[in-house]
DNA sequence: GTGTGCATGTAAGGAGTTACATGATTGC
DNA sequence: GCAATCATGTAACTCCTTACATGCACAC
């Protein structure tokens, strides 16, 4: 009763194990988003695409990496409302570069219902079936002409200051898509025949 | 005290809602898996990719689809070892359809790490850039190759019984990722020079 | 002065994975 | 006889989302 209770101690980048969720954070920060709500701002119109967060992973993320010390927390009051600005430490910047150039990586999610509906698809009858795929052919379609009117110029916007990547990734995502609705697009004449 | 507890009433289809796995679950047994066994067995070949699942959901859902009045269960012994066979009820086959022909879908998911990286790849230098694109184009062509070379095959394999969408979807991935690969390839070389 | 956006966080709940637990069958 | 596969299920845990809770700033 009278010994004293465990010491917090403030945990290490060595002993923590830190999640694409945490190089996300750390590497928002290195683009230049200082707070947290900056932080889910951004993702949400790029890294939402292959790896969604929240505000509500956002914030308990920041605090670990705080802890971590891969960032520093500084107060950044906008008038008499609270704001913190986040940056990297030296540490930070570190093992984001690690992260970068190791090469095992968690297993790709993907998680598709009108794919899911495309397998099942010989259960319909002919013009369901083309229904169907008429269907997702529009999605896929919508998908690739928005990030393609959206989202490229979004990060093209940040070229001229030599980050590049953001662009690189979101024409990758909408050239593809494109080439999904063609394959699409061709399935579909096939079924019309 | 003398009250009698709550009658437990089996949930009929209409309340019950029912997710893209409860279709998964009932798309297998049409194609003909009977056992929660047998239709991980083949999911872990064909829908794995766009919807995965484990052993540890398909078994639950088949119990709430049986509630739900969607499959019956008979036992279905190998000797002395245990089997349950699942088959469609009518109201079953009706629910399949209905969801086959609903545009309505859960947002699709994708998580990729490795695109993650290549989206904060400004952060490295340019050798290092490269060596990540490199590896993410093997990772993509790997799967391209796999899935023609594996998946496509096993699909393929149900055709002549006349069902042809797993092949198409199995083709549909192959041919995404061969795109890809090859985009990812022209980055390559332009990063080379 | 009001709605939208900026800003930070917590709590509860849901969906899905891995590990646990057990045992029979089949092919080498 | 031994390993891989067939077979069914539960328990614990993790990750992530939605909802909750609060309040300021700015533009119309």
């Amino acid at each position: 009763m009278g010994v004293a209770g465990p010491i917090p101690v403030s945990r290490s980048a060595r002993t923590m194990k830190l999640t694409p969720s945490a190089f996300l954070t750390l590497g928002m920060v290195r683009l230049g988003a200082r707070s947290g709500y900056a932080i889910k701002k951004v993702a949400d119109v790029s890294t939402r695409f292959f790896w969604p967060t929240s505000l509500a992973q956002v914030y308990p993320e920041l605090a670990r990496l705080v802890e971590a010390g891969l960032l520093i927390r500084r107060e950044d009051p906008q008038g008499s409302r609270e704001r913190f600005a986040y940056e990297l430490t030296e540490e930070g910047e570190a093992a984001l570069e690690k992260w970068l150039c190791s090469t095992h990586e968690a297993e790709t999610q993907f998680r598709d219902e009108g794919v899911l509906r495309l397998f099942f698809a010989d259960a319909l009858a002919e013009p369901d079936q083309l229904k169907l795929v008429r269907h997702l052919r529009a999605r896929v379609r919508d998908v690739s002409a928005h990030t393609r009117e959206k989202i490229v110029p979004l990060a093209e916007a940040l070229e001229p200051s030599g980050t590049r990547y953001p662009a690189l990734v979101a024409r990758l995502r909408a050239d593809t898509y494109a080439y999904a609705e063609q394959w699409l697009a061709d399935l579909e004449a096939e079924l019309e025949t």
